[in-house]
DNA sequence: TTTAATTTTCAATATTTTTTGAAAATTGAA
DNA sequence: TTCAATTTTCAAAAAATATTGAAAATTAAA
């Protein structure tokens, strides 16, 4: 396969993977477009590599530094701001889990902790009850994983999940 | 708290955090409803419920059945179709993983199979081919991950992920 | 069979999300 | 300071996605 079919490739599958997350497609496309460059780019150079106007990359930029996947550098002697992708995958995977992590299970926790102890005690309420608090359990687990995988270094992720698999 | 309210809450809750997920919120809010309806319901009473039209309750019931976390019933003597959500949380996890780990994952791990070799040696092919190799040994870990829960039952799953989390 | 109840489909419409691009704001060199 | 380069904002336009509702298809009782 030759280099430039497997670089759109991965551009494109790494945007659609991405809306499936909802995660605007051009901010994964410009994630993927850094991760693949050995340099720090531009806002024009990203702009002139997908094709997308000054105000989308540099919205959808902004966005990937927050996340922090995307880092924002500054060179001597140039006016322009420089972006690098951090390049480590599982250092990625946990900055993705972690906002994901924000966004998804933070607000179904505070809404399970809520819904703990409503009024009254028919059969709704309790089929409400019941379903909350067992939701309750294992979203705290899931959050706890997750934290645990986010706080921890690779080395001893990896160590882990071998031995879960083993 | 009164029991509509909460009720109230947790549909809308649960719609939102689909739209995170590339779920369209009408599914998700049929599959709240379902999950807070201790009895059976029909795409009449789901329509009636969230005052949508026939057309968008039976597509999102029937993706809901495609995820299995929906149930069509039959009563007899009823001409109407009953749908009962799953109401086992661990199951319900296991059955949103599986869905997800298909939809989201497996694309990444076939695009990364055929990235890793591609022709040419430069820093740019080498930028890639680093990538792509890393990328491909955490998917198929965070894949057998997935495969390992959805596999497994409730109880051995609690346990390792108490084990896990000592 | 026939027929009425029920479910499914899908083109048209509505809504939501994303993108553009130009104006406003900011930055830092001179 | 001033001013040009650069970044940011955001209203309007475009694109993508979801919803409607009525017609077509299916189903099962009579």
């Amino acid at each position: 396969m030759q280099y430039e079919e497997a670089r759109e490739e991965f551009i494109q599958t790494w945007g659609n993977l991405a809306t499936q997350w909802g995660i605007n497609r051009t901010m994964a496309q410009i994630h993927a477009v850094l991760l693949l460059s050995p340099n720090a780019m531009t806002t024009d150079d990203v702009m002139e590599e997908l094709q997308i106007s000054r105000g989308n990359a540099n919205m959808n930029i902004r966005a990937l530094v927050d996340w922090a996947l995307v880092q924002k550098i500054y060179v001597k002697g140039d006016r322009k701001e420089f972006f690098i992708a951090v390049k480590d995958t599982y250092t990625i995977a946990r900055r993705i889990a972690k906002e994901r992590q924000r966004r998804e299970l933070s607000p179904v926790v505070s809404m399970l902790e809520v819904l703990k102890d409503i009024d009254g005690d028919g059969e709704m309420e309790r089929e409400l009850k019941t379903f909350s608090a067992d939701m309750y359990e294992m979203t705290k687990q899931i959050n706890s994983l997750l934290s645990a995988f986010g706080d921890s270094e690779p080395k001893w992720w990896k160590r882990k999940l071998m031995g879960f698999l083993k």
